[in-house]
DNA sequence: CTGTTAGCGCCTTCAC
DNA sequence: GTGAAGGCGCTAACAG
């Protein structure tokens, strides 16, 4: 059978308040009863019941980090920082002291299960959610992700957004850490116009997505802003955040308007597929069109030719937001931090052939 | 304050008992009553209390899945594909019915980290455990896993291993699927082989992994087999999973054996690192020298040249160890899997210079 | 410093 | 089909 902190305490002959004093060490207690107390627990073997203990002190020590994609670095990344923040180095002897449960759920972009998951993290009495990445711009979703935010937010669980702008309404969360995905887009845009290009192709993400939008319109600022706007729907198209849609988005922009001298892409890995799409075309990058991404995940610089991108400190902002969902960090003035991009010109790029 | 399944009784003035019943479903209940029971709970925003019921009922709806590194996509693909399994497609509402909580912590792996994740989810009772990836090969450190696991399992926690081999001692785990990491490194050296390759290079990954050892033996076998094994140990250098290792292995590899006509990396992210410090020293890919992964993750195929690698059905594995993981699936014979791997020729291999 | 006493919120026999 | 009662394993005041 299963043993409980009363076994412990028979064996220690103690009461079991005074093993639970030690186990949780938030109350003096004498140096010879601890050590007998730990004692039984290693001869017992005993574990803590999790739930046991949770709802008799009506605290959890699970915090959860939502991802639109686990499968995606560029959740992986921010989602790993963050777990290094809250679930600590560990204590090198495996036995789990007041550490967090730091547990990361796979949305995969899908509202339905976003709501899902905050609701079997209310249900866990969470201590803090982390939502990561972009949001979905439906306003039934939106209202329902506020609504149940708050609720969490009111029962305790402290509430951080990462690499997601702030609700709508201001909703009570600790902190928002946004990414200016806006003004990165403008930075590369920027860029690729003062290499002289005119006619950029752009492969947006999906749509009713807060990053989609934001990099879109940064990058269409930027255009208009040198008069170089053109036809922007005809410019654009519209994928998911994958390499195969950058493959076919690409293929079409290019039906399209064949003549296009670069290809903006809504991510590095879009862009992976938008060069193979371009090189199966017969295409040189950068001698005959140019290509860029966003993010600037590891493998970026490392594909041929390097890819010029958008960096977004990735680790820095997950383990930021860990730290704010701790509470080991002050939140930023109005709980509100917008988090630079910084642009990375690398091989990808270059002018305009001819 | 938060409301509790009595408030709701008292609203559909019914006893606490038949609102748990309508809330689980598992006994007959008069439809008028469960109707207003149902509005009740929409009422008063009731969410069940996850502790509480999981002491009461001890049982818990947390599944936990373990991974080395969760900013790899290699994990990311696994534990993506069983979390879908596990989580559920969700019902649509938002509103969660009896979906288990499938979680994936990051171990960064660290053996202490591992078992200290394996202590949490065992006080939080846990549903099911699924380790993925390459276990640590340190006697002492197996010794613990496999204590620990024999605990959960005892406990009714059901023990999964996806891409890991099995414990040593063969414990009671509910299936191991294991990759055959070894017959895939196989397959890839008899085919630099038989392009006419003789002297390898070989960028392994970390000491003491499961995974290492197993790609390392395989290439070994297959270089004997052919009587090519050369000075094995000059010919090999250890790093860790990631490109930046790949990239310094590969120098190291280059200054030692100048005459290499191949390497051939741990993983497709160290192939990434490895080909960027030959084009570095100005060898072309493959025409100076082959490079090849493994694992085949999805960028390997946009990189150029397209890289030849060793595929792995990660997503495959991962869904079948989510499905083992609820029960939905009947284990292997003997709780042992062997995956396949097959191997992906492209661009990245071609036969030796000159 | 340590023991005693109440619950935390829910599920589950057992009666009706 | 429904209610009443007890307890899941632990923590948190209180006393001493």
């Amino acid at each position: 059978m299963t043993v409980t902190l009363a076994d412990v305490a028979a064996r220690a002959r103690v009461s079991p308040a005074t093993v639970s004093r030690v186990l949780n060490g938030n109350y003096p207690v004498a140096a010879s009863t601890r050590e007998r107390v730990l004692r039984a627990v290693d001869d017992l073997d005993y574990v803590l019941n999790g739930q046991a203990s949770a709802l008799a002190a009506a605290t959890s020590d699970l915090v959860g980090i939502l991802v639109n994609d686990i499968a995606d670095p560029f959740f992986g990344i921010m989602a790993g920082a963050a777990q290094t923040e809250i679930g600590g180095p560990g204590d090198g002897s495996g036995r789990a002291g007041g550490e967090k449960l730091a547990v990361v759920c796979n949305t995969g972009g899908s509202p339905d299960r976003e709501l899902t998951y905050l609701t079997l993290l209310q249900r866990q009495r969470a201590a803090a959610v982390i939502l990561t990445g972009g949001a979905v711009e439906d306003p039934a979703h939106q209202a329902a992700v506020a609504a149940k935010l708050a609720k969490l937010a009111d029962a305790g669980t402290r509430v951080v957004l990462c690499g997601r702008p702030p609700l709508p309404d201001g909703a009570a969360v600790v902190a928002a850490l946004a990414f200016d995905n806006q003004g990165g887009a403008r930075l590369l845009a920027r860029h690729l116009l003062s290499l002289g290009h005119r006619r950029i192709g752009y492969v947006a993400g999906p749509l009713e997505r807060t990053t989609t939008r934001h990099r879109l319109e940064g990058h269409r600022q930027a255009m208009r802003e040198a008069g170089a706007a053109g036809d922007e729907d005809r410019l654009t198209a519209h994928g998911s955040y994958d390499r195969r849609s950058g493959y076919d988005a690409t293929v079409e922009l290019l039906r399209r308007e064949p003549e296009i001298t670069a290809v903006v892409a809504a991510n590095d890995t879009v862009a992976l597929g938008a060069a193979a799409a371009l090189r199966d075309r017969g295409l040189r990058i950068p001698e005959d069109i140019s290509v860029a991404g966003f993010d600037d995940l590891p493998f970026s610089v490392d594909v041929v030719p390097a890819l010029t991108t958008v960096r977004l400190p990735l680790a820095e902002a997950g383990a930021r937001a860990g730290r704010l969902a701790m509470g080991k960090e002050n939140p930023p003035p109005g709980g509100l931090a917008l988090i630079p991009a910084e642009l990375m010109v690398r091989g990808s790029t270059a002018g305009p052939r001819g």
